[in-house]
DNA sequence: CTCTAGCGTCTGACATGCCAGCCTTGAAGG
DNA sequence: CCTTCAAGGCTGGCATGTCAGACGCTAGAG
């Protein structure tokens, strides 16, 4: 979204991370990085900064002297990914029920009207959105601009299996409703039930990410 | 330590890191990309490389078109990701109480009686070895090794502070002591008494950090 | 038919030259 | 003496040319 897109190496960037999130090119793909200088019309060296810069993300895999590959989607690692969110989200939370400011409380208010809106409206993509800011409210809320980049970086490999999971329309209600409870928590000031909360909303999470390897275990390697 | 050394721009990479890690180069410094192209002997290409990599590290701030420089030590930033630190290792500490293999255990203790030596020969640098070895430990027999990569990049930043810290001698026989408790902790397969011993373990890091803090105010910004 | 050796091609790594901004500095004008 | 503005010297960003290594294909030998 605010990404900078000042210099071409940027812009190359953006535009083969969406490509790989958005699943355009496969787990696997060779990068062929000339044809990417024509299509964009730029020479090979902002293509390297790009490529270089995900392979440091871990989205690209580089082999020296023989190419570089879109990463391929590992189950163990979703899992761990998971995991680590797991366990910061749920400090956040509890940070949050510490010392959130007036401001960032009213801003998870907005947040769950706006979700709500989506709801109703059955509106997946916006509701997503309204998820994501959810938990970008609290971090942006509390100062914690690093906890953000993490998260950011997990969320952007979590990002390529969820796009493949599409929920279950049912769930996005009951995603609100843990999204409610969490604020409640928040509110009332409760450090063990906010984190409780965010637990329990987080594991529904990873159920989904399990049932989903269990029906189509072709898509998730080792 | 392990890192490969095959391309240049992984050399120039290193040798960087370590000398702001080490202090060398003081925050807010600038980097002359040319002298050093010429110190080590290479082209500017693979010293932007390595510069690049350092900015999306935030060790080096790039401000384009008018020049590349150290980042300063910024005191929020440390409480952060000593934040961060403290909600993951807590929830590995956890997991190795679910499920850590024997092997695992074994080499924990073989890392507590290393430690011990060190204790005894008034050997910090050993000791501190030793103190990151455990850490390490915990992740690698755990299979975590993305959990490794977020520890290892939190501790790059935090390492330019322990340097300058050098804990009072006296403190690495009580750090000793408190990653036997966690060693037992785990060995009990109690979860909660894991957790908690690595927070009170991480607890008293923090709490180093903020009494040198207020010895030392002019050495950290905002 | 199979295995192997050799060559061609494709890749990334690197060197070099050029360009466009910014920051400084010095000179000119008030 | 202070202010202002223009030119030059920095910087990083980018284009292009070259090199060396890895894979794959093919041809030849067994």
């Amino acid at each position: 979204m605010g990404e900078r897109v000042n210099s071409k190496a940027d812009q190359v960037y953006d535009e083969l991370k969406e490509a790989i999130l958005a699943g355009a090119l496969d787990p696997g793909a060779p990068i062929d990085k000339i044809a990417l200088c024509e299509r964009l019309g730029v020479s090979r060296f902002p293509v390297s900064a790009a490529v270089s810069r995900l392979a440091f993300e871990s989205l690209v895999v580089i082999e020296p002297q023989h190419g570089s590959f879109v990463a391929r989607i590992s189950g163990a690692e979703v899992r761990e990914r998971m995991f680590i969110r797991r366990a910061l989200e749920c400090e956040i939370a509890a940070e949050a029920a510490r010392r959130l400011p007036k401001d960032g409380f009213l801003a998870l208010e907005e947040n769950l009207a706006r979700g709500r809106e989506a709801v109703d409206a059955g509106d997946r993509p916006r509701f997503y959105a309204q998820d994501v800011g959810f938990h970008q409210v609290l971090t942006t809320h509390l100062g914690l601009h690093r906890s953000s980049e993490v998260l950011d970086g997990l969320r952007t490999h979590l990002e390529r299996v969820r796009r493949m999971l599409m929920l279950p329309q049912g769930r996005i209600r009951e995603t609100l409703a843990e999204h409610s409870e969490i604020v409640a928590a928040i509110k009332a000031g409760d450090v063990g039930r906010a984190r409780a909360a965010m637990d329990r909303h987080l594991a529904v999470t990873a159920e989904n990410f399990e049932s989903f390897a269990r029906e189509r275990p072709e898509l998730i390697s080792a």
